[in-house]
DNA sequence: TTGATTAGTGAACAAATGTTCACTATTTTA
DNA sequence: TAAAATAGTGAACATTTGTTCACTAATCAA
């Protein structure tokens, strides 16, 4: 068997199970007979970087999580080999810096739309006490939670769409008013 | 220990390594003195669905991996109630329907702007054959990866931005080019 | 075809894993 | 306070793990 086809039985089981596969599963998956033949395999991903080892259990190393990321176009002859990633990432530990913190709110309405962010899109929040003038924030406008970007004049703070369509809100127009989070950054997923 | 607090550090610890601990290392890292503690509560663990087990070794339960997901706004009176998520969600997962046909690209220029695709924004593209009208897809022109919405005029396929700064292409004006995919999904990171 | 290299086998092994048990310490309830 | 319930301990256990070894099968170059 390929061994491209192993790495990706694989990722489909970790990615499934959330665990790599015991010597003894593998044995199976890879329909092989022999424990050492996993053993030799294994230290052969290892050798590779695809796996680490940790006093002898199997970790996913560094390419392993993950899916193939083309960095940046490249220019020039086109051919089979910018086929082929550079590198591999995911996108939960891409966009999340501190996993501790962080959450994740559906936006609605359209009232961003001018930064880039539609309704139905996910944005990537982290919960901090404070924010500055120029933050996108979330906030929660008596039980709502609204995306807007933070401006400040003089004492006062407003809350800015990006929609000609809509006004500024001003803060001390709220009774109920709280920080949820900075915006870190925004997904979204075609139906 | 809360308990809440040992579950952030299996969380911690299966993203910085990409497994679950042992039990022997969960005694260290909880600081209790018996394995059989750490049995009982991963028994209770398992009870709440935050792990499983599949033939005595433990796996990332429903809500082990991702993130707190508000999906919608709650409309109401604000409380402490609402700062709990109903959820837990991976972006990986979530974004990806089908891990072993997808890569990432990164965009480059504002031809997209108006379908809220910015530059540096990440694409989620899968790779298929063939694409239909109306979709927006990846396309390899001369070695170069464009992001395009796919239009067809009779016999005649053209490739449209959104930024009236930018023309239409027709793709017969290109010796090489090549369907590299659709796209599925944008991740955007700030700063 | 020969010889050399690589890939796969199966038995044996020490170490580590999850599990059970009888027991003690701590906390909670009445 | 006493009684009941919960949380934690440590030794012992059967399994399973990853590992090693001597060996065979298959592949490839000359």
């Amino acid at each position: 068997m390929l061994i491209e086809t192993q790495i990706e039985k694989l990722r489909s089981h970790y990615r499934r199970c959330g665990t790599l596969p015991t010597y003894n599963e593998m044995k199976n998956l890879f329909s092989y007979k022999s424990k050492s033949t996993i053993y030799y395999l294994m230290n052969r991903l290892v050798r590779e970087g695809i796996l680490r080892r940790k006093d002898h259990k199997l970790l996913p190393g560094k390419n392993f999580r993950g899916f193939p990321y083309f960095q940046s176009v490249r220019a020039g002859v086109p051919g089979p080999a910018e086929e082929e990633a550079n590198d591999h990432l995911s996108l939960d530990q891409f966009l999340i810096d501190k996993p501790l913190s962080t959450i994740l709110i559906r936006v609605r309405g359209d009232s961003m739309i001018g930064a880039g962010i539609l309704p139905g899109d996910i944005t990537i929040v982290e919960r901090t006490g404070s924010a500055k003038p120029g933050d996108m924030v979330v906030v929660n406008l008596e039980g709502e939670f609204t995306v807007k970007t933070l401006r400040r004049e003089g004492d006062a703070f407003y809350l800015d769409p990006s929609n000609p369509n809509y006004p500024s809100l001003p803060m001390a127009g709220y009774a109920e008013h709280s920080l949820v989070g900075v915006v870190r950054g925004v997904v979204r997923k075609f139906s």
